[in-house]
DNA sequence: AAACCGGGGAG
DNA sequence: CTCCCAGGTTT
C-alpha cells in the first residue's frame, strides 16, 4: 500500500519512533499529581481516582483541582461513599471549581455505578460514554489511563500538540476531525495510558499556548511547525463572541440573632443547584428593584464584579436585618445559623457579594 | 450547529 | 483591567 507518505509500514514506524521517544520523555518528566501512577509502577491505577480528576479536570486547570480532589477522595475514599453522599454536601463541597453540572453529573455517576454495576467503572469507551458526565475526551482518558487501552484522547492539550507537529493551520473546532486522525495515528499499542499522559504532559509544560519551550522539546526535531517557525500561532480559533455585560442586585440579608437569607437556587441553569443571595434577574438593561421580602435595605454602594463564560456581570450589594416572620413559606430561601454558613460553600460570585456585604454590616 | 455552563492565571 | 484557556449537555 503506498500514499503520498510512502508505505503504511514506514509511516507506522515513524509513528512507533515519535510515541517511543515521548515516552522516553515521560519517563523522565512525568509531573507527580495525586491521581497519577507514574511510570514503571507496578500496581494499576484506581479507575475511581482517574474518573473524578478527569471530571474536575474538565476546563479546570491542575492547580485548581489538587485541592479539591484530595478533599473528595478523603471525604469518599471510594464511588460506593460518593454515591451514598448528600447532594448539598456533595455541592458546597464542589462549590468555587465552576461548571456545577459537573457535579450534578458526578453523584448521578457514582449512583449508577455503584447501583447498577456493583461499583464498578466500565472498562471501553463506550460504556463510560453512557454514563453521566462523560463525553468523548473523558471516556477515552479513562480507558486508557486506568485500563491502559490504545484510546484516542483528545483534548485542549492534544489539539495543539498534534496542530503544531503536523503544522495544521485550519481552525478549531472545525479541523477537529483532521486532528484526531492525526492523534489516531501516533496513538501506540505499547503504553497507551502512559502515552496518552505524556502528550497531555507535553501540552501542559512545554508545548504550551503561548512561549512554548521548544528548545527542550522531546518532539522538537519532527515538529514542522517549529522547522517552519508557525508554532506560535496555532492552533488556530474561530473567533469568539464579545461578551455583553449584565447587571442585577443581591439581597445580603441577617436576621438579629445574625442567621443569613441563602436561596437554594433550581437545578438547572446558571450556578444550578447551588446556594446564593437571593436578588433580582440578570439582564443587560437596568430593571425594578425587587427585594425577596420587605426591610430596610441599603445599598453598600460596592459591585460585585464576575464573569461567567457567555457574559460579564455586574452585582450591586444591598444589606439590612431582617425580621424571620417576613419571609414567605413556599419560597427557596431559607435562613442558615452563623455557625453553620460557611461562604466557601457559596459560588465565587456569591462569596465576592458577601464578602462587600459583610463589610457593609461591620461599617 | 449553536448556545449554555465558571473560574483562574498571564500579560 | 483584557485576553486566553478548555469538555459536556441541552436545545
Amino acid at each position: 500500500m503506498r500514499d503520498e507518505f510512502g508505505t503504511s509500514d514506514a509511516r507506522d514506524t515513524l509513528a512507533g519512533e515519535l510515541a517511543g521517544t515521548l515516552l522516553a520523555w515521560y519517563d523522565r518528566h512525568a509531573r507527580d499529581l495525586p491521581w497519577r501512577v507514574p511510570p514503571g509502577s507496578n500496581h494499576a491505577p484506581d479507575p475511581y481516582r482517574i474518573w473524578l480528576s478527569e471530571v474536575m479536570l474538565q476546563q479546570t486547570t491542575v492547580a485548581a483541582v489538587k485541592t479539591y480532589f484530595e478533599r473528595f477522595t478523603t471525604l469518599w475514599p471510594r464511588v460506593t461513599d460518593l454515591a451514598e453522599a448528600e447532594d448539598d454536601r456533595v455541592m458546597a463541597e464542589w462549590a468555587g471549581l465552576g461548571y456545577y453540572a459537573r457535579a450534578r453529573n458526578l453523584l448521578k455517576c457514582a449512583r449508577t455505578v455503584a447501583r447498577d454495576l456493583g461499583g464498578t467503572f466500565p472498562d471501553s469507551e463506550e460504556g463510560l460514554l453512557a454514563l453521566p458526565g462523560i463525553g468523548p475526551y473523558t471516556a477515552a482518558a479513562i480507558s486508557a489511563i486506568a485500563f491502559d487501552r490504545p484510546a484516542v484522547v483528545l483534548d485542549g492539550n492534544v489539539e495543539r500538540v498534534m496542530a503544531r507537529l503536523h503544522d495544521i493551520h485550519d481552525p478549531l473546532p472545525g479541523s477537529k476531525m483532521t486532528l484526531k486522525a492525526r492523534a489516531e495515528a501516533l496513538t501506540p499499542q505499547h503504553r497507551p495510558g502512559d502515552y496518552a499522559q505524556a502528550v497531555m504532559d507535553l501540552g501542559a509544560t512545554i508545548c504550551t499556548p503561548r512561549s512554548p519551550a521548544c528548545g527542550i522539546c522531546p518532539w522538537r526535531d519532527p515538529c514542522v511547525a517549529r522547522d517552519r517557525g508557525t508554532q506560535a500561532e496555532l492552533p488556530k480559533k474561530t473567533p469568539k463572541k464579545a461578551k455583553p455585560i449584565r447587571q442585577g442586585i443581591a439581597y445580603v440579608g441577617r436576621t438579629p440573632s445574625g442567621d443569613w437569607l441563602l436561596e437554594k437556587r433550581p437545578d438547572s441553569g446558571l450556578l444550578g443547584g447551588m446556594l446564593g443571595w437571593p436578588g433580582t434577574a440578570w439582564a443587560e438593561a437596568s430593571q425594578d428593584h425587587a427585594p425577596p421580602l420587605p426591610a430596610n435595605w441599603r445599598d453598600t454602594g460596592a459591585e460585585a464584579r464576575h464573569t461567567f463564560t457567555h457574559f460579564h456581570l455586574r452585582l450591586a450589594v444591598q444589606v439590612a436585618v431582617i425580621d424571620p416572620g417576613q419571609i414567605p413559606g413556599d419560597s427557596a430561601l431559607r435562613l442558615v445559623p452563623a455557625q453553620d454558613f460557611r461562604p466557601s460553600d457559596l459560588p465565587t460570585v456569591m462569596r465576592k457579594a458577601f464578602d462587600l456585604g459583610r463589610t457593609a454590616f461591620d461599617s
